[in-house]
DNA sequence: CTGAAAGCGCTTACAG
DNA sequence: CTGAAAGCGCTTACAG
């Protein structure tokens, strides 16, 4: 207390164990044999000074972080920190530092954040991309590698982990058909993103496949916020004799049950009801939502894994390859 | 594309502008005066090169990292997500880096990852601590600054950011005792955490300053996760006559919720119920639920800041102190 | 008002 | 099997 101490260098730790720094370093990094005797010297030397290593040397000679970057939409949504719990998962393990971002949805941050991240901060990144165009990427790649995740980038290549969407959304529907539903309604999120694109043609397909109509009226878009499920049901519903809705963005979903609970409309009696991604809340409103649930943690693994594959391998980014993981449709009591 | 582009270093900058390398450091740092002129020419060329600094030997040279870490107990709770919401706006704003980690309640992860940061890696560390002794920490204090948020470590000083919970507490389970409750439940988180020492302590004092007698069968201590919120329910419900329950911990809160609504039990006909922060489906759910909110974000931007204030003017982090800000009780439909 | 140069603490080719 | 030493790309005291 109070006692200023001077950091113990690597030259002290060889010192004290009586090798060179380079012993040190290859002890540290197991990057080359050494003495059972010496090793275990330098261990000892290491221990007894309380000995941690400079990173930002490291990084400096070495020309790697162990960081790796994250870029996300908007960290107060759990389908991001389900996302992010995976992906802290596999870099802990590994050895990596993850330094997180939020864009908030806005194109401007994204691109400041990328900024901060070219200048050797970081061995590699992972990103779900805004809806705006990503083009100016193409170039900036090769620094380091990129792994774009739920959603990929208008503009760009790289290798992406994303969900069955238009898959699961068809399903979804299909279900609704095969209920009696025609008259269908559709929330959907940001306009350009590739995920509310796919969602929609899962929608769209459904109807087409089963003969129905499709109704554009039916179809609204939002803004991936609360707000704006609340808003739309409002419009859909006022002005519309639907008899099924589905949300396929998980806060307006929370946003769209607002507006039905204000309302008092009975799910599924008046009203069936089919929701995006699950949290545990999802089972204790009432009636027990029914929702497509995708594999987040799993996909957050998944995308750090390819990424620090990349890293190791120091392979070119220069292909575009998709994994598609699988959500489910979970069937619940609101439809 | 396939060209490997050679980063683009200080010193040619400076060849190009006509300069030397300490001026463009001074003319990107702003730390010395430099002629317009020059630094125009800088500025052009970096701009035409398109530099960006290697913040490895920044840092090294400078012994800042312009990074602070963090650590939070659970990602996927939506307390904290609102915490590293606060905490990203005003990091972002100062152009510093955030690292995440997460300690999953687990000591040992936690001292892992301090380990981690104590290499250089960090200026300064915001934490939630969990429930173990941290007195290890005061030898290592000193090293950087630390924040502690929404709990206090045990053992060990520095400043932190807290909420009022023992008297927030006690306003809620007084609003219980004036509506003529006398068997009130009260489930709490994790046994060693100030959060849970001061919210229970709140509860007693209500019960003292109304002349009650306390009930120690009536509190069920938990460990913060769904699952016990869940399992505690059964069983305070089960052996006791209760007629008002308090969750004093959010995801505790949902669990409790859910055995409530299997067994479906009546709110707040049958049993008064208050639980622990909000979010927006609290409100979609019914009844609503009346809760105990706190200030998240405003608590992630003021440890930001007081921890920005500390490294840049390089305290000495020897004193404790406390920013108690202001959780609120919000009375909706279930009590 | 600006530059030449030392040096931050590592890693790693080179040499033996 | 191991060491001496160069050098990563900056910042900053020193000098003029």
């Amino acid at each position: 207390m109070g006692l200023i101490v001077m950091k113990v260098r690597m030259k002290e730790v060889a010192k004290t164990a009586g090798v060179s720094t380079a012993t040190v370093s290859y002890v540290i990094n197991k990057t080359r044999f050494v003495s059972e005797e010496k090793k275990q010297k330098v261990l000892q030397a290491m221990e007894q000074l309380g000995y941690t290593p400079n990173s930002a040397a490291r990084s400096l000679r070495s020309k790697k972080s162990y960081t790796i970057g994250l870029i996300v939409p908007d960290i107060n949504n759990f389908f991001f920190t389900g996302i992010i719990e995976g992906i802290e998962q596999v870099v802990q393990s590994n050895g990596y530092q993850l330094i997180l971002s939020n864009s908030n949805e806005n194109f401007a941050n994204e691109k400041e954040q990328i900024n901060r991240f070219n200048s050797q901060l970081i061995d590699g990144l992972i990103m779900a991309p805004t809806a705006d165009d990503h083009s100016f990427l193409c170039g900036t790649l090769g620094e380091y590698p990129v792994v774009y995740i739920d959603r990929k980038p208008n503009g760009c290549f790289g290798e992406s982990v994303l969900v069955n969407n238009s898959e699961v959304v068809y399903e979804a529907i299909t279900y609704l058909i095969k209920a009696g539903h025609e008259k269908i309604g559709i929330l959907t999120g940001i306009k350009d993103l590739t995920t509310t694109r796919e969602r929609l043609a899962g929608y769209q397909k459904a109807f087409s496949d089963y003969g129905l109509q499709l109704d554009n009226s039916l179809i609204k878009t939002g803004d991936s916020r609360y707000k704006s499920g609340y808003e739309l049901t409002k419009e859909v519903l006022n002005n519309k004799d639907i008899t099924a809705l589905f949300v396929a963005n998980n806060l307006m979903t929370i946003g769209s049950m607002e507006f039905l609970r204000e309302k008092k409309i009975n799910l599924p009696g008046e009203l069936a009801f089919i929701g995006f991604d699950d949290y545990k809340w999802s089972s204790i409103i009432i009636p027990r939502l029914s929702v497509i649930k995708q594999p987040t943690a799993e996909m957050g693994r998944k995308a750090a894994e390819i990424l620090l594959k990349r890293i190791k391998e120091e392979e070119q980014n220069n292909y575009s390859k998709e994994y598609r993981l699988t959500a489910k449709f979970y069937l619940r009591d609101s439809c």
